[in-house]
Order: C-alpha cells, then sequence, then structure tokens
RNA sequence: UCCCCGAUAGCUCAAUGGUAGAGCAACCGGCUGUUAACCGGUUUGUUGUAGGUUCGAGUCCUACUCGGGGAGCCA
C-alpha cells in the first residue's frame, strides 16, 4: 500500500489540532461525504471527507492545480479518498480549518452513484436497517456507534475502577434451570435424521444423548446463575455479553440477541444493590455527556430535543426508591383521580406498560426503583422478604424504570438460605436436581448478595433517544431478521 | 402472538375504479469560497407476492410476505 507523503492522521485530530496546527502539512484518508464544484478562481472542488474518527468531516478544498483535480471532480458520496495537502484557517463558513489539498487519490470509486444506497440526502431508518451494511457511513449510526463504544468502555472501567473482576460466563448452556423464558436450541443432529428412544409410556423422543453435547443445550438468556458462583469466591463480579431470546417480541425494545451487563456483589443486600444501579447509570451518563460530546450535541438536535436536559436530570436527581406495594396505592389514588388507565391496578399482578410509565414519566418525572415485589411474579432466585402479611409475600425484586424507555434494569437479592430456596422450587414445581450447583452455592459459605441485568441496548436507547432497539445495534437479530 | 396502519422511480411521497406524477439523488449545462447551495434541462417504473371482482385495478376483495405504531413476554 501507497504512503502518503505526509503525516497522515485521524480527522478528528486535524480537527482538535492536536499534533497539528494551521500551516501543518497533512493527509486524511475516508470515504467522501459531499463534493460541492464551483467554477470559481479557475475551479474548485470542495470535499468534506469522513473517516468515522469523529461526527464532523473534514473540508478539502480541491483547485485545478493539485494533483488528481481532474479525479476530484468526479467523486461522489461514498468513493474512498486519501488527500495531502495543507491545514488552513477556512474561508467559508462552517468549519474552522479546511484542508488546502496539493494532491487527491481516489482508492475506490462508487460504481453505479445513482444507486449508492446511502447517497447524501435523508433516509428513513427503517430503510436503512435493510443496508445495515452500509448505514453507519450516516451521520446518525456513526454517532450511534462511536456512542456504542464509549459506552461499552465506561461500563469496564465502571466495575474495574470498584474493584470487580470481569467474568466470561458461557454462551452455551446445558442447564434448562434459567428460567427466562424461550430458548434458541444448539445442536449439530441432522434434522431429517434425528435419533429416537422411547420413552417411560411408551411414545418417542429425541435422543439427546448422541448430540454434540450429550444432552440439550442451548443459547444462555442469562449469566446470572454462573456469575453467581464467581460472586461467591470473587466478591464482586460482572459479565458483559451476548444474550439470546428465542420470544416472538416484535417491539421496539426487543432483540433475539442483545448484551446484557449483569454485576453480583456478595456481603450485599437490595439496598446495596440499587445503589450500585443507581452509580453505575449516572457514571455511564456523565461519561458519554464528557466524551462523545459532538454525537451528542447531535441527537440533541436531531433525534430528541431535550435529551441532553433529561439525562442532566437524571445526573443531579436521586432515584426515587418506591414499594411495589406503595406503588400500587399511588397508581389506584391517580386512577380514581383521573388517571387514563386501560388495565386495573391490583396488588398481586405486574404493572403494565402504561403503570410504569406513569410513575417515571408522569408522577415522578425521574428513574423509579421499585422493590419488593410479590414473590408470585417473580423468579425462584428472589430472596424471600422478612416479616410479610400472610397472602402479601414479597421478595427482594427491584425494577429501575426510566422515562421512554420503562424497565431498564431488573434486578434482586438472591435466596442465599437454602431452605426457603428448596422451598421456592418445589412452589415453582423445579427439580431440585437440575440445580444441583446452584444449591451448593447455599450449603457452602453461603453469604447474602444480590445483582442485576442491564439491558445494553435499552441503555443506548435511553442515552441516544432513538426510538427503535434495532437502530443501536450494528446488525440486529429479531424474529424474521437475521440479515448480514 | 394479538390489535391498528402501511408497501408506487435509487430515496421520500402524490395519483375520484379510466394515459404513472413531484421533490431529492444521478447525469448535462449555467452561476457561485461552496456547505440541506441555487437556476435550467435529461434519464428513471413487473405500483411487495399470488389470486379474485370489473369492459377496465396503483385504487375494490382474499391470502401471504415484509415494515411501522401499540400490547403481551422481558433486558
Amino acid at each position: 500500500m501507497r504512503r502518503c507523503g505526509v503525516k497522515w492522521m485521524r480527522v478528528a485530530d486535524v480537527l482538535a489540532r492536536r499534533g497539528i496546527d494551521v500551516g501543518g502539512a497533512v493527509c486524511v484518508k475516508g470515504w467522501v461525504r459531499s463534493n460541492r464544484e464551483s467554477k470559481a478562481d479557475g475551479g474548485l472542488c470542495f470535499v468534506t471527507i469522513s473517516d468515522g474518527t469523529c461526527f464532523d468531516p473534514v473540508q478539502a478544498v480541491v483547485r485545478a492545480d493539485a494533483a488528481g483535480f481532474a479525479n476530484a471532480q468526479r467523486l461522489t458520496a461514498g468513493c474512498a479518498v486519501e488527500v495531502e495537502g495543507t491545514l488552513v484557517e477556512s474561508q467559508g463558513k462552517g468549519q474552522a480549518v479546511e484542508i488546502a489539498a496539493t494532491a487527491v487519490r481516489v482508492v475506490g470509486w462508487v460504481d453505479d452513484p445513482e444507486t449508492y444506497p446511502v447517497s447524501n440526502k435523508r433516509h428513513t431508518f427503517e430503510y436503512l436497517r435493510e443496508v445495515a451494511h452500509l448505514r453507519v457511513r450516516t451521520n446518525t449510526f456513526g454517532a450511534v456507534a462511536r456512542v456504542r463504544h464509549c459506552l461499552s468502555f465506561a461500563v469496564h472501567r465502571f466495575f474495574h475502577e470498584r474493584g470487580f473482576y470481569y467474568v466470561h460466563t458461557p454462551i452455551i448452556t446445558a442447564s434448562d434451570c434459567e428460567g427466562a423464558g424461550q430458548m434458541f436450541r444448539v445442536s449439530t443432529l441432522d434434522l431429517l435424521k434425528l435419533p429416537t428412544r422411547s420413552r417411560p409410556d411408551g411414545g418417542r423422543e429425541v435422543d439427546f444423548s448422541q448430540d454434540f453435547f450429550g444432552k440439550e443445550a442451548h443459547l444462555t438468556v442469562s449469566g446470572q446463575l454462573n456469575v453467581e458462583t464467581y460472586c461467591s469466591a470473587l466478591s464482586r463480579v460482572y459479565t458483559f455479553g451476548p444474550t439470546f431470546r428465542a420470544e416472538n417480541s416484535n417491539t421496539s425494545r426487543h432483540l433475539a440477541e442483545f448484551w446484557m451487563i449483569e454485576p453480583e456483589i456478595a456481603f450485599a443486600d437490595l439496598h446495596a444493590d440499587a445503589d450500585l444501579a443507581e452509580e453505575f447509570i449516572r457514571f455511564l451518563i456523565d461519561t458519554v455527556l464528557t466524551e462523545r460530546a459532538d454525537d451528542m450535541r447531535f441527537f440533541e438536535e436531531r433525534i430528541e430535543k431535550g435529551l441532553i436536559a433529561r439525562l442532566r436530570h437524571v445526573l443531579e436527581t436521586p432515584f426515587r426508591r418506591l414499594p411495589y406495594t406503595e406503588a400500587v396505592e399511588l397508581l389506584r389514588r391517580a386512577a380514581d383521580k383521573g388517571a387514563k388507565f386501560e388495565f386495573p391496578v391490583a396488588w398481586g399482578t405486574d404493572l403494565q406498560s402504561e403503570h410504569e410509565r406513569y410513575l417515571t414519566e408522569e408522577h415522578f418525572k425521574q428513574p423509579v426503583v421499585l422493590m419488593h415485589y410479590p414473590k408470585s411474579i417473580k423468579a425462584f432466585y428472589m430472596r424471600l422478604d422478612d416479616g410479610c402479611a400472610p397472602g402479601r409475600e414479597t421478595v427482594s425484586a427491584m425494577d429501575v424504570l426510566v422515562p421512554r424507555i420503562g424497565e431498564i434494569i431488573g434486578g434482586s437479592q438472591r435466596e442465599e438460605r437454602l431452605d426457603r430456596l428448596d422451598q421456592r422450587l418445589d412452589e415453582m414445581k423445579l427439580p431440585k436436581e437440575d440445580y444441583g450447583w446452584y444449591r451448593d452455592l447455599r450449603r457452602y459459605g453461603t453469604v447474602p448478595h444480590a445483582g442485576f441485568g442491564l439491558g445494553f441496548e435499552r441503555l443506548m436507547l435511553f442515552v441516544t433517544g432513538m426510538q427503535n432497539i434495532r437502530d443501536v445495534i450494528p446488525f440486529p437479530r429479531a424474529p424474521k431478521q437475521a440479515d448480514f
């Protein structure tokens, strides 16, 4: 590969004048965003070039005496170029500095400019989803990609700085005890020639002992049960990895493949868990506002007016913590006073989306942490609250609700008492033998512990103001959607 | 999975059951330190798929596919 004669720099550094100043020689490489040609001054082209390193492209001014001028005149959106020149103060408005080009080299042309899928104009997000391999070249998806990176690193930094260890929990699981919805099967059996064996009742069933793992295997729906084992030795741990749900969910808030962050802390109760969740969300917002100010300004201006004020409000206001029972009373009073709910509010049933939205968007207008849900609507591993009235048993669960998104975090203090855990397994008709290693944790040095799960893409929606979860992950997987 | 809405040029959208249109993009020309540039011109169609009704269907009916909004499941 040919090298530039002068120093090749990232556009982000050129525009910020890091390692270069006006008058310096520079080379940039990237993709053309726009090209405007002028006949003034003997002919010149204004070529804006993005290399994805920051929101703004850099403008190169190519005059007729520059090497490669004839090619520069033919540049269209999407062409890959190298530009050499001098950094100068811009004579035009809209940019402080620009590159006075001495040479332009076209690295890759666009075959057919008329049908280039992301030409220089407005496109709907639905359309761009159909060209997911090219949509990252747009303002919006470039910004999404950089914010996603920024938040990913912030997640690791937050936990690392607080003494948490990052645990790689398995993607494939042969235990059928995670119990969080439909799972994707993992198998190497020939679907056209499935081995079968007889069941005790005389029927036939697939013989998974002949499958790759010797038993049924699936993609994980949660790393929590596995990460609890490491928590019971390393004290403070977290996972951050892909998660899979085979639910037929067709919404703007669900994916079949998404990334989840699951911290788990030992010697901790539900309030320590909520403290952690709150500090965590604040840290992430603060980081992205500081490190991706350029992209966040774009989201504020073009995606959601008031976004930055909304995020700053979250930074400055403590989350409102509220027991489920009080939330139900509050919602019933609101309904009496005229709040329009499609579904009734009753103790013992899960809150509907409209109820959650009322609490966080209308009543409190801030993130809300709902705690101590009825045990009947929560998972077996959540800790039974002490001192409950008969018929009003609750568990130490918490959901963090935020405006616009609804539930962004679900967590709980875990049941660390073996007898209570076994009681819950029995009540929910779950076979104890499937939970051998999980029950062992309660037999060998059990401790109170707690954790939560945060859907990374939902965090992205909350932080960017984007509306559809399929637009905040590079290549979305959802029912009937696994292209690219 | 359920309810509602939609699918027409490369993109965004028009078109009373009666000849398929505009803006943008692209291309050509004009003007211009341009920047959502502007002005003039040119090119662009299996109207999502399969049936049906009708003299005639982009338009009406049925099914399917895909997309959007809402709900459920949840993160």
